[in-house]
DNA sequence: TATTGTTATACTCTATAACTATA
DNA sequence: TATAGTTATAGAGTATAACAATA
């Protein structure tokens, strides 16, 4: 009887991803990623982006917010918002009023279209969220919640 | 005595996000940039960005991988990896061999400077992770990694 | 015909510098 | 001088179309 011979995992199971499945890190880029791209298709029919939506969001719960301080909520720099609240403002879900008191800044709201919308497409992500986490129990989903504030609190304290 | 008046909590607290933090998906948007910004800096000092890092350490788990399934595992297209790879192979790490049996091919290896480069990148980034996840338990941990296993599998059968 | 690696290209997201008008 | 909004620009990362060589 020939000696069992040495043969490496991939040689049946095909090329693996196991090495990087090591790191808590790369389990969690994938999930955001396969979370991410469903959101995309959820948010789609109110023809709205991620960042879209999350400067919707943030305005109507902030009301009064000039977009310095949004863009420093939504931690991207005050360029990158412009276009964002451009779109937003002529598709007239958000009104840029000047701020009394500082010519400078806009005092940001949500107008009456843009709250209507803004629960729609809240309703679609509560339901795209049910779905990817059917299956986790609510201790379980308190645990990981916890783990990922963990996380980035580790993270963000450098 | 003047009726008490209706003050919403921003008044005090400043702008708040607590309007998308009731999703798992943005919890875990936010942890994932924390961690990205802080896996940056571990490889830095290796000159490896989280995609070369990432093609390094799968080419030496799977010796002799053509490009071809090398972006399939990476889930990403075929033309932006020949960039990732001529960047390795220029720098010594990786060796495209012609594939015997198919001349269309390379088959992918780490030469010795490239597994000992990846090694000591392994070893940065284990600590970086240990850092981040300081402070969650075993027993969290695996909860975490189920739950993220199982966010992943919901998503992707779409 | 189909596939491998490749080029060219485009689109999104993000980051920086510099301008204007206010403060 | 500092800040708010803006413009222009550049860099990643990612996606598609099309090509030559090979299967």
């Amino acid at each position: 009887m020939a000696a069992p011979s040495r043969r490496s995992p991939e040689d049946d199971a095909g090329p693996s991803e196991h090495g990087l499945e090591v790191f808590v890190g790369y389990r969690l880029r994938r999930a955001w990623l396969a979370i991410q791209a469903d959101l995309v298709v959820a948010l789609r029919p109110f023809d709205l982006r991620m960042v879209t939506y999350t400067a919707l969001v943030l305005v109507k719960d902030n009301p009064g917010l000039s977009q310095a301080q949004l863009a420093a909520l939504m931690d991207m720099e005050r360029p990158n918002l412009v276009a964002i609240i451009e779109e937003l403002s002529t598709r007239g879900l958000v009104r840029r009023d000047r701020a009394s008191g500082d010519r400078r800044a806009y005092a940001l709201h949500v107008t009456a279209a843009g709250e209507a919308l803004c629960q729609q497409a809240t309703q679609a992500v509560a339901a795209h969220e049910a779905r990817l986490t059917a299956g986790v129990s609510d201790a379980d989903r308190r645990v990981l919640e916890a783990a990922l504030a963990r996380i980035r609190h580790n993270a963000e304290r450098g």
